[in-house]
DNA sequence: TCCTAACTGGTAATCATTACAAATTAAAAA
DNA sequence: TTTTTAATTTGTAATGATTACCAGTTAGGA
């Protein structure tokens, strides 16, 4: 626990029960999980926390960088506490979203046709693994 | 005109007026718009137009894969005249999507870890050339 | 020309996310 | 340690894109 307080104290935000729970919640699970899959998994353990809190507690640890936020899936936004760049695969039969280790030589760009990134993102859609075994 | 009467004749689907005018707006708007830019942008040459009509089209139209589906920006579904794989910039400022023609070498991958592939999706996020010159 | 399944359009419902405001609390200052 | 206050949490209400539904219309084959 005391890792995740050492990572928020690092980017200034305030150390609540909240956060801490949230944050080690992600580095525990990284099925990349959207905001209502975590607010019904913390909900038992934390009756008090609250929807809202999920949400502006994502989006504050979005903003310093700590996890990062997936654009994937045509429903909900999805959390990785992985934040270095790496792909991913998004199956359209389960809906589980699945890392995969490639490598893309776009990956240390700094821009394209002038255009400054920031981010890069790579994934893929189809039917996986599991799901393809009926 | 022919050319859209042509394409949608090949996938087996009605030819409407509706579907005529919204594949050919794609056609002709290459910026990808989403469902309700197309539905304002023809809505006053076509007061009758309904909005989930547009839904409903856009939706019948990717379903034969003649265009493409981008779910890039967090807020809404964009569209694509261009199916060929490739990849996009997302503008974090004023929002546009732009072309970008990168050589990726997943493009045709069939499948990765087991998991079979039937979409491949690489976007870059941050400032556009346009706005960083303010 | 007739028939019918497919399509259109209007309205209501859904659902993820955001806005808001009152109550609470982390942590800096005294 | 106590005080102070800005940041945070929470519950509820609003928003906005998308979907559900259904009555009326139409494309296109018989
Ligand atoms: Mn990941
Ligand atoms: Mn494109
Ligand atoms: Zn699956
Ligand atoms: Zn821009």
């Amino acid at each position: 626990m005391e890792k995740y307080v050492h990572i928020l104290k690092g980017k200034g935000l305030k150390i609540t029960p909240q956060r801490l729970t949230i944050l080690k919640y992600l580095d525990e699970n990284r099925t990349h999980p959207d905001a209502d899959i975590i607010y019904n998994d913390l909900k038992s353990m934390n009756p008090s926390l609250s929807r809202t809190t999920v949400y502006n507690t994502l989006d504050a640890m979005r903003n310093i960088k700590i996890i990062q936020e997936l654009t994937i899936s045509k429903t909900e936004t999805r959390y990785d506490y992985h934040t270095d760049p790496h792909h991913h695969f998004l199956c359209m039969k389960c809906g589980s979203i699945i890392d995969v280790d490639i490598k893309c030589p776009h990956q240390d760009s700094k821009e394209v046709d002038g255009h400054r990134i920031e981010e890069i993102h790579g994934y893929f859609k189809g039917i996986c693994k599991i799901c393809s075994n009926e």
